[in-house]
Order: structure tokens, then C-alpha cells, then sequence
DNA sequence: TATCGTCATTTACCGTGGTAAATTAACTAT
DNA sequence: ATAGTTAATTTACCACGGTAAATGACGATA
């Protein structure tokens, strides 16, 4: 538990996440389309996501194929936890209240939310 | 902006925020109220927080008082705005979606959480 | 067969957060 | 005046994320 992973690694796993499984190269041009990035780079990444059991590989005719060891919401759970253990103590609210404050939320953003929250409390009764 | 600083130079930070200046030493007692740390450790963090202009200080008495430079919001917000655009593409819902899904919120978080939005709504209309 | 392209592997470096001991500088109390 | 206390400064690591070039290994192709 408890996955933590960087920027550019998140992006490593999205493409995963997406594919189920692909090779560095594939990664690599996937990331490249937003941002480009050293094929090595790539590649040392994916070796430390190895290392903490992130992703693990199979050689297919001479090339890796990579596949995710751990689930996007694993990864998004712990970072999300970590944010608001560290800065919110604990809470969500906290959060939400200081994000409603500060940052302009459109209405259709606040709909959603309103919803969530009905949807959540009718089915918790 | 974009003020990004790890989790025991956030400890610092709220030393600072809540007192309003502090010296080093009153920081190391304060911080290792709740976990030990070594008074050299807050010094050499006091340093990497002046040098990104998080604190400054001012000589006292051959002692140096430190005072935030940055408000505590200022690096909630930055901490917020990170998570939210990087693993929720830019989504409070999104993140607000992932929580209720993923943990227990208490009955009071809830309440407090539909009152936020109902206040956030009225306000904007 | 010699070279070209493509992988994987090795090696190396920077920035930042955290960890802290060792040293120096200055004042205080005996 | 000397020993002890306290603070600041210096120095030194480690881990991790990111960045990427250099090298090696191997099959394909000219």
C-alpha cells in the first residue's frame, strides 16, 4: 500500500491504466504527444516503477511488454489521502471549503458536486 | 507562487503561522511535541525555507526569530491546485467523486460538506 | 559479412526533502 | 579565566524523481 509516485511516472501509468499493457516504446510515443521525453527516460522510470512493484514486464520477441501491478485508484486513493492527512488534517470538508473559497467553480462543477453529496446521503440511508 | 514545500517544513510553517515568528529552538520543541526531531534537522530546514523565501528572519538578541513569508493559504492552495490538476484533470468533483467512493465519511463531514455547497450557491446567485 | 536500427542496460548527474553530526562563535556562570 | 551552554554554520549523507547520454546485444538488411 500506499503507491507514491511522481509526475511523469503517473503518466507512465496512465497509458498502462489505458492499454492494459504496452511496451516502452508505446509509452513513450503516448507521453511524447503531450510532452516530449527522452526514450531513456522513459525507460529509467519504468525501471523504478519496477523496483516498487508498480508495473512488471514479459519479454514478447525480444521486446518488454509492461503491465500496471497497481490500479489507478490506488494510486489517486493514496495520493488524495496524503494530501488531505497532511494539509487538511483529515478532513474533507476542509478541503472542499478551502478549494470553494479560493478557486472560481463553475456551475456545472457545482452541480456535480451538489449531486454527489444528495446521491451519497440518500444511499447511506 | 507556486510555493511547494515537503511535509516537516509544513510542520515548521505552522509553528510560524500560528505564533507568528519563533525562534528556531522554540520551533524544534514545538515540532517534537507530537514526533522527536533534531533541533540541526529545523535548522538546516528553517535554511532551504529561507532561501525559497518561505521565512525570513530578523537577529534578536544574538538570536535569529524566524516569520512566514507565505500564508498558510497560499500553500494549501498550491498543494490543492497540484493533486486536483495533476491526478483530477482540473476537477474538484472529480476528487470530491473519488473520496466519497473510496472512504467513510462521518455523517457530521457530510453535513458539513451539503452546507459548504448550499452557502457557495446562494452566495454566487 | 558488415552495418544499421532497435532494444535493454549501465552510468551519471541535478534538485529537493530529510536526517543529523561536527565545528565554531559567543555569552554565562563558577 | 575557564568550563559549560547555546546558537549558528559547515559539512555530509541518503532517498527519490527526473533527465538523459553512452554502451552493449542482437536481429535485419544491404
Amino acid at each position: 500500500m500506499a503507491i507514491k509516485i511522481g509526475n511523469l511516472q503517473l503518466k507512465i501509468m496512465r497509458v498502462l491504466w489505458l492499454h492494459g499493457e504496452a511496451t516502452a516504446r508505446q509509452i513513450t510515443d503516448a507521453v511524447s504527444k503531450i510532452e516530449p521525453v527522452a526514450h531513456s527516460t522513459i525507460q529509467t522510470l519504468l525501471r523504478k516503477l519496477e523496483v516498487k512493484k508498480a508495473v512488471a514486464y514479459e519479454e514478447r520477441e525480444r521486446t518488454f511488454v509492461f503491465r500496471p501491478l497497481v490500479s489507478e485508484s490506488e494510486v489517486t486513493q493514496s495520493a488524495t489521502k496524503d494530501l488531505i492527512s497532511r494539509v487538511f488534517h483529515g478532513s474533507l470538508s476542509g478541503l472542499v471549503a478551502h478549494v470553494l473559497e479560493n478557486e472560481d467553480i463553475s456551475d456545472e462543477e457545482m452541480t456535480k458536486l451538489r449531486r454527489l453529496i444528495d446521491e451519497k446521503s440518500r444511499e447511506s440511508k
